[in-house]
DNA sequence: CCATCTTTGTGCACGCGTTCACAAAGGCAT
DNA sequence: ATGCCTTTGTGAACGCGTGCACAAAGATGG
């Protein structure tokens, strides 16, 4: 029916989408949370309330995973939990290395969040050599020029890139052709990888801009309307317009593209 | 006609659809480069490139923000950069505080990246009187009973929040009862806010998750092609084959819902 | 055993985002 | 000046994700 001609199956994994996908950790969170307060079972809306979303959301999300839940009563709390656990990968364990152990790098050596579901940081790997041997979580330091042999020798299929930008590219190049077909990239740079190689990016940088474009547009919406609505958060704006000192030449020509 | 009745123009900032928002400061970073490297022109196909986005997206991009192009040509890159950076709001100096200067913050705290393009670390703050007064990134960590006044004596709306997740609604609501209004949260917490405050999430944890899961599902798939395609990034699926203790057990219903 | 009440699972419609494909626009060479 | 060649800007179609609204399912009480 829907399948139609399905061109490129990559994109839809087993037929869960992406966006599904993504939420199923904050649903696992939720319900985790639950357990430990041995809470037996919720229903869609209380999970959905907890983990942030809308509760009609939440049931087709879980619709994707199957007929888990009991009408009239909800879902059982253990069993979801290992059911998402299971689709997740979660009941695996996943060996990770860190490359680039700064200060970034050896923060996340340090976060409890990596073992707590599943992951464990494998190695932490950095090219200068001054930091080789030097421990950091109570981890040894390896040198990236050992990088393949750990990475084969762990089975490692995940990798961390922490290093500055610059060596991003090259590193992460070294980690594919080592095996790595999972990256989390840390680095302000774009990555090129061959098919079949999975990257997720986390940048700061990038989302104190999106914020800064939206806190710019709150005060703009705010001066513009003067007395209109209720003026909400009114201290942050009331001093961000007083702090203003290029005037108002900024943002006022509403470039409405006709 | 498709507008119809639009209840929320909240969501569209003055026409700027929030998934271009997200990419401008991709093409900003790639501009940058090659402002700095001294290039006069980039086509959209070149630009595209850099970025690692598609050349119409990014066409269709720029057209939100006016017809910045020449045909034939391609972008001016210094005006481009002006442009967009005004559209980010980052012409004006964005003071930000974080809050919880535990590994996270303090790596943060020393990260260049924040600088660079108009954000300017206003304030270290955490709970533990211990850490007050202590030098982290060549800068006094203020406690945390002093957020209110911080805050507003330095115009701050933004806040980052990189405390443990039990703190970190907590200290949402008094950033936000301080005036903030705009997060980055780093906390593995869904956080409340009232309406008119943005919050942006970087989870650690979640991308793990669902990287494991494309990784299992890779997984899965060459176990059950066999000797089919080409066998992509053949080592690791080698190693990850033969590293699963548990067997076929795990994955192979295909709960294919009827 | 039946009625009622709760909650799930999902069909459906809508809107956003992406991509294609092409006409309009402008530079450049002759 | 004119024609060609490159590249932009965008109309239109398509697909994904979201949310509504409701029927089906099952528990619970009488």
């Amino acid at each position: 029916m829907a399948t139609g001609r399905n061109h490129r199956p990559a994109t839809r994994s087993r037929g869960i989408p992406e966006a599904t996908v993504a939420r199923l950790p904050l649903y696992l969170r939720a319900l985790t949370a639950l357990s430990e307060r041995s809470v037996p079972t919720v229903s869609s809306e209380e999970l959905a309330t907890a983990a942030g979303v809308n509760s009609a959301k939440l049931r087709k999300d879980f619709s994707y995973l199957g007929s888990y839940g009991t009408r009239g009563v909800g879902y059982d709390v253990e069993y979801l939990v290992y059911q998402i656990s299971r689709e997740l990968g979660l009941t695996q364990d996943w060996p990770v290395v860190i490359v680039g152990i700064g200060n970034l790098g050896a923060a996340l050596a340090n976060y409890g969040g990596f073992a707590s579901r599943g992951f464990r940081v494998a190695a932490l790997i950095d090219a200068d050599p001054a930091m080789t041997g030097r421990q950091v979580a109570g981890m040894g330091v390896s040198h990236v020029d050992d990088l393949e042999q750990i990475i084969q020798a762990n089975g490692v299929s995940i990798g961390v890139i922490t290093t500055p930008g610059g060596a991003a590219q090259q590193v992460c190049d070294r980690l594919v052709a080592a095996g790595i077909t999972s990256i989390l990239n840390f680095a302000p740079t774009v990555l090129s990888v061959p098919e079949g190689v999975d990257v997720r990016k986390v940048d700061l940088s990038i989302e104190l801009q999106i914020l800064a474009f939206h806190e710019q547009r709150k005060a703009a919406d705010e001066l513009a309307a003067g007395r209109n609505g209720t003026p909400r958060v009114p201290a942050a704006v009331e001093r961000r317009a007083g702090r203003a000192e290029d005037g108002p030449e900024g943002d006022i020509p509403a470039v409405m593209p006709a």
